[in-house]
DNA sequence: GTCTATAATTAGATAGAC
DNA sequence: GTCTATCTAATTATAGAC
């Protein structure tokens, strides 16, 4: 079983969308160099070019992989009885699968205007795709007539807006814990749009 | 009034800012290089060191203004009579403030973690003393009674985002008018912490 | 105050040895 | 698959002429 020498292709694959997404989180894509992720690495910076044909797939392949993550674990969630256990789950899933990855979100929102353009276009489909569950679930509570919403898609941006700036506060380590945070957004969440 | 040729310092300077602005708030400060802001401008790269010191002080200097701006127009409103009042005021206020600058916003959130340590603490500190403006606000509303709010600190940081979240997607172009605009956000405000 | 020219460094990406 | 070496281009910032 002997490995040739300097080989390590099993790993380092991941390893550098490991690191690429640890490094554009923290100093963002236009600032980090090849060079930087190939050092988090431990290998040279041309050795990057065997597993990525560039940069700006580097930073694709991370956010698509992050859009994939999201709507396939939406679509994990068992269906609710009612709009609003929907939205219920809906808010608690948002947060808590957001929370879990802060720094593919982080990336997610703020390395858009650096995507090509057709890697722009590929990502904001998705994107728009999630915002749409959150529009249906809304849309179902007005005919069940539980919700009280005067535009459909200003609703859900911001109610996507309000619990997705979670991520740039809380912490682990703070006061309160995830499922304190679920309650108290969960709350502000029904009580913006419950019908009074 | 013979003028110096190619010398135009008294327009140079705010066209550095104002050039600057546009160009970071579209592409990133880090993708952005002096060269581009000076073609913008319309003087070459050395020029622009007359009236800046380095790129990091011209990021500061656009960030520092901003809030600078936010909070003398925050202060420059009237009190209002009641904590309902002031929470609609503030919230008809940060909505119209914020789509009058949408690049100075953009770069007042997607700019922080390239800022140098010591200017980060000071355009954090702006940025939490506006915060505190709304806090303020939900305690006050607690002290009447009017507001249900589990977490003063939490409220604040939810209503702020949610309604910060308007500027990634309203054009004036648009369907909706500002003011109607206002109107559903203030909606979902209210409703978010009212005490029902 | 702006220009041209340049120093010093760094960038993304490739070629070829092993 | 990784390394070293390198190409080409671009970067921030400065120096000195005008």
């Amino acid at each position: 079983m002997a490995r040739t020498q300097g080989s390590h292709s099993a790993s380092t694959g991941p390893k550098i969308r490991a690191s690429a997404q640890r490094l554009f989180a923290q100093h963002g894509y236009a600032a980090v160099s090849m060079r930087q992720i190939a050092a988090v690495v431990g290998v040279q910076a041309g050795a990057l070019y065997n597993y990525i044909p560039d940069k700006q797939a580097l930073l694709f392949e991370l956010m698509k992989q992050h859009m994939d993550d999201l709507l396939a674990a939406r679509r994990a969630q068992k269906p609710a009885q009612s709009a609003l256990a929907a939205l219920e789950a809906f808010t608690r899933f948002h947060i808590g699968f957001h929370l879990d990855r802060p720094d593919a979100v982080f990336i997610a929102y703020m390395e858009l205007r650096n995507l090509s353009d057709d890697n722009f276009v590929e990502i904001e489909t998705l994107r728009t795709r999630y915002e749409g569950e959150l529009t249906q679930i809304l849309h179902d509570g007005l005919a069940e007539r539980v919700f009280d919403v005067t535009d459909l898609k200003v609703a859900t941006r911001a109610i996507i807006a309000m619990l997705t700036g979670v991520t740039t506060w809380y912490r682990n380590s703070g006061a309160l814990s995830r499922s304190e945070v679920e309650d108290i957004y969960w709350l502000m969440v029904r009580n913006a749009v419950r019908l009074t």
